[in-house]
DNA sequence: CAACGGCATGTTACTGTATAACATCATACA
DNA sequence: TGTATGATGTTATACAGTAACATGCCGTTG
């Protein structure tokens, strides 16, 4: 998708949930679309100081914040990073798999895949908020 | 399980994999185990400190890795916490379910729930390191 | 026994991750 | 115009984790 359009779209989905897709979120969320895979917080703490000369860790940190609670980004607790989410307008279970040798991300709809797994959970009683899988593991390419 | 039953079932498990549950391994366990549910490392620490006059962040993790290691321990990557494994000696597929609200975290054996998911994975060739899943939500009895 | 090797632990210092608390600014709307 | 609300700035600090090196313990082997 190409980076105005896919800017556009953010904007439109943050505005039809009631909020703002500020010039700061904007920004932080550039940063974001130029690291491919997991990106840190502190890596964009610096990319934003680059670019506007002081910032603070709290400043990046509601950002990210926000921007994941709009579903435009996925938290990977695992990593302590995040990471762009593709397609952010439809609610999906996301799965996402960490290569441990490549450091490369993948992220799948789960939706379906869960099924047994919610079957459990509810057999105790357990009601899950929608969220993220995150799997770590070996990728196709470093499988060798 | 009683205590001392469960700390000689313990030592039994590390040496029978050719390691040792040391003075310290075992009285940073029994430390773990006084916590119902997750616990931090630093609350260890703290814990550790209190008992033996300083202790400093290394020799806690190092003996928490190592409990991790032998499955007597499991980390919570979502909560930077460690709970204990009750069944540390047959493998299984955990599945550890923490609540939003109490904070309780129970645990499942997932083995048997995770088919379709490792198939969908299989599917585009990734490998999934043996793990535990850990999924927050509302337990039971904070439903209401 | 002495020397060595391997592992466990102690110690210092640091890097990285995240948030509390309060100040300031912008905007929207009564 | 005043005020309420949300966004951002700023300072300071808490919490999490590790690198690097020193020391101690213990079993093996010459």
């Amino acid at each position: 998708m190409d980076k105005t359009v896919y800017l556009d779209a953010a904007r439109r989905h943050c505005e039809s949930r009631g909020c703002r897709l500020t010039e700061l979120r904007q920004q932080v969320l550039e940063l974001v679309l130029e690291h491919p895979g997991v990106v840190k917080a502190y890596q964009i703490l610096a990319d934003l100081q680059r670019e506007r000369g002081v910032a603070a860790p709290p400043t990046v940190y509601r950002a990210l914040d926000f921007l994941v609670e709009q579903g435009l980004l996925h938290r990977v607790e695992a990593l302590n990073g995040f990471i762009l989410c593709h397609h952010f307008d439809c609610p999906h279970d996301g799965l996402i798999l960490v290569c441990e040798r490549c450091g490369g991300v993948e992220e799948l709809d789960a939706t379906g895949c869960l099924t047994s797994l919610t079957d459990a959970m509810s057999a105790v009683g357990f009601t899950p908020r929608a969220q993220n899988l995150v799997l770590t593991g070996t990728c196709r390419s470093c499988q060798a």
